[in-house]
DNA sequence: TCTTCAAGGGTTAACGATTAATCAAATGCA
DNA sequence: TGCATTTGATTAATCGTTAACCCTTGAAGA
C-alpha cells in the first residue's frame, strides 16, 4: 500500500521513534550515527519507497541542483545537440536542466532569464539574441552572484564566460580547403547575422589573402539561412561572368540548397563548381553528393560550457571570465573532392 | 546599488513597515488590500527588482510549476520538435520544463523518473523505452497523483494517457499512394522496434490487402534506424526478382540512404522505383530528389500532450486516460511523382 | 574521584513564502 | 448612541529539510 502523501522524514522518524534530524543526518551521510540506526533509517526508508523533497532541501541549502538552458529554439539540430551535450554532461553531478527558448524574441529572452532567476537555478546557460539592453540584464544576473555561461553568440560589452565555435577559423579552413583543391575564384554565401556570419566572412577573406587571391565582394552574396534564400543567392552566383570554381557556404542547409542550384544549372559537382559547409549535420552522409562540412564541435561547445558552469557553480569565490572558443575541424567528403 | 543577497518580501515589508503577508497578498492579487498600501507595495517592490523565490512558493502551495519531460534522446529531430512544442504550449500558462534524455538506456529512464518526481515536478511527459518493468515505475508515479501523458511510444499493459502518431494509418496511407502512383510491387524497409514498426508494417499489408495486392514477406526488410543499415537493406531488396517499383520506407533518413543505394545501382528515381519516408523531416525539400514522406504531426503530438497534462495537473479530480492518435498527412514530392 | 572527551543523539531555529485565524478600526443601520 | 458588519492588516502555523548547538552517557586518563 502506497500513500497518497509523499513519504517525509517525518514519517521515517516517528516509526522508528528517532528524530527528524537523525534521519536527515542518515540520508546525507552526516553527522555521527550508529551503525544500528543507521540501517535501520535506511531499510525503513527503502521500504517506505522515500524519495527526497527537494524542494524543500533547496530551500534551507539555497542550491537547487538545476541549470537553466536557454536558446532561441531548440528544433534547430545545432541547439538540440548542444542542450543534449549540456544535460548529459551535468546529469553525472546530479543537476538537472530547465529548457526554456524564446523564438528569437529578446523581450521572451529577457523575461525567461527572470523567471529563470526566480526559479533559483544554480547557473545559467544562454546563447543571447544580441540586444543592447541584454547588457543590463547580465549585469542583473551577475548582481544575484548567478554564474553563467554565453554559448555561440557572444556579447560585445560583457565580461563573460564564453563558449562558441571560432569562426574566423571556420571561414579560413573551408577557404583553405576548396584553395588546396585547386579552386582560384572561390565565392561565399554569407549567413545573416552579423556577428557570426562577419567572422566567417573574414575567415574566408584571410585565407584568399594568405593564398595570394583577389578579394571581389561581387562573389560574397547574402544567403538568409533558410534553404530557399541559399539557392537563390546561389543562383546569383552562377550569372557572374567568371563561373566561380568553389563555393563556402555559411551552413549546411545553404549549402545543400546551393548544390541543387548548380545541378540544375547543368554543372558537374564537383568538377565544375567544390562545395563546403559548415556545421557537419549529421545526414550529410545521406546527399546525393555527400557534403563537405566545417564541423564546428557542437557537442564540444555543449559539454564544456556545462562544465565550465558547474566549475563557477561550486567555487564560492568568482572566478575570472573565461573565453573557450573550439577548434574547427574540417571533414571532408564528395563535394570537394576532385 | 544591488544588494548581494536576493531581495525578498520581508525586505519589503520591513521597509514599508507592513506585515510580509500584506506583501504576499499584493503580490498575488488576493484578500483586501487598501489602493494606497498596494501602491506603495508595488512600487517599492519594482524600485528593490522584487523576484518572487518559487522555491519557498512551492514548498507551501505544493506547486513547482514545472514539468519534467523525458525523452530517450534530443538530438533527434523528431523529439527536439516536441520539446519545443512542449516547451511553448506550456509557457504561457506559467510552467517550465525540465528537461531529461536516457539516452535509450531503460535503467537511466526509471531512475531519471524518480529524480524529476523527487523534484516535485507537476507532471510529466515521457517517450519512454517499453521495458516491462516500467509498468511497476508508472504505478509509483500515479500512486503519488502525479499526472503524466506517455508520447510516441505507448506502454501496454497501462490504463494511461496516450498521444502519438497513428502508425497503422501512416503505413497504409504512403503505400496506398504508391499504389496509386500506379506501383504494383512494393517494398517495405521497416524498423527494428517492436512497436511503432510493427503497426507500420500492418497498415503496409493492409493497404495491400485493400488494393488486391500478394503480401510477400521477401519484400520486407529490416533497415535498422540508422543511415548505414538502411542503405545495406536497399541493396537487399535490389537483388530481388521482380525488382519492386516502390518501397515504403520506415523514415526518412533510412529513405534517403535507399535512395542513394537506387541511384548507385543505376536505377531512375522516381521512374524505376518509387520512395515515401515518414517523419517529413525538414530538409526534404533540399536533397536531390525531393523525398514524399508522411508527416506525423510531430508538433502537434507536443502540443496536445502538453495541454493533456496540463489540464490533469490544474483539475484536482483524476480524468480518465484519454489516447490521442494524429491523423498523419502524405506530402507529395519528387520521389513518387511519375 | 574528578575531569575530559568522544560518540550518538536530540533541540531549536531558520529558509521564504502561503493559509487560516484573528483583530482593530471604520462604517452601516436602526 | 449602540451593535453588527465590513475593511484592512496582523499574528500564528505550516511546508519538509538542514545548520548550529546542546545534552547525555560511558570510558579513558590523571
Amino acid at each position: 500500500m502506497l500513500p497518497l502523501m509523499p513519504v517525509t522524514m517525518m514519517d521515517i522518524a516517528k516509526d522508528l521513534k528517532v528524530s527528524v534530524v537523525t534521519v536527515s543526518k542518515v540520508l546525507r551521510n552526516q553527522g555521527r550515527i550508529s551503525d544500528a540506526t543507521r540501517k535501520r533509517v535506511l531499510s525503513h526508508a527503502k521500504k517506505l519507497n522515500y524519495q527526497m523533497n527537494w524542494v524543500a532541501r533547496s530551500l534551507v541549502t539555497r542550491r537547487t541542483y538545476t541549470i537553466g538552458l536557454l536558446l532561441p529554439e531548440f528544433a534547430h539540430p545545432f541547439f538540440a545537440e548542444i542542450a543534449r551535450a549540456v544535460a548529459n554532461s551535468v546529469r553525472p553531478h546530479g543537476y538537472h536542466v530547465v529548457i526554456a527558448s524564446f523564438e528569437e524574441d529578446p523581450d521572451l529572452e529577457a523575461s525567461e532569464v527572470d523567471s529563470l532567476l526566480a526559479r533559483q537555478v544554480d547557473g545559467l546557460i544562454i546563447a543571447s539574441a544580441q540586444a543592447s539592453r541584454h547588457v543590463e540584464m547580465f549585469k542583473r544576473v551577475a548582481a544575484r552572484k548567478i554564474p553563467y555561461v554565453l554559448i555561440d553568440r557572444p556579447i560585445s560589452g560583457l565580461r563573460a564566460c564564453f563558449v562558441g565555435a571560432d569562426n574566423r577559423a571556420i571561414g579560413r579552413m573551408a577557404t583553405a580547403h576548396l584553395i588546396a583543391r585547386g579552386c582560384r575564384c572561390i565565392a561565399h554565401l554569407r549567413g545573416p547575422q552579423v556577428g557570426i556570419a562577419a567572422e566567417r566572412l573574414e575567415g574566408y577573406r584571410g585565407a584568399l589573402r594568405n593564398a595570394g587571391l583577389r578579394y571581389d565582394s561581387r562573389y560574397v552574396v547574402d544567403a538568409g539561412h533558410t534553404d530557399a534564400t541559399g539557392y537563390e543567392g546561389m543562383r546569383k552566383l552562377l550569372h557572374l561572368k567568371p563561373l566561380p570554381d568553389g563555393v563556402f557556404c555559411y551552413n549546411d542547409p545553404v549549402a545543400i540548397s546551393a548544390m541543387r542550384a548548380i545541378r540544375e544549372a547543368g554543372l558537374q559537382l564537383p568538377r565544375d563548381i567544390a562545395v563546403v559547409g559548415a556545421g557537419n549535420v549529421h545526414y550529410n552522409d545521406a546527399l546525393s553528393v555527400p557534403l563537405t562540412s566545417v564541423d564546428q564541435g557542437t557537442c564540444k561547445i555543449g559539454t564544456l560550457a556545462a562544465e565550465l558552469l558547474l566549475a563557477r557553480v561550486s567555487s564560492d569565490r568568482g572566478l575570472r571570465p573565461k573565453r573557450i572558443l573550439i577548434p574547427p575541424k574540417l571533414v571532408e567528403r564528395e563535394s570537394t573532392r576532385r
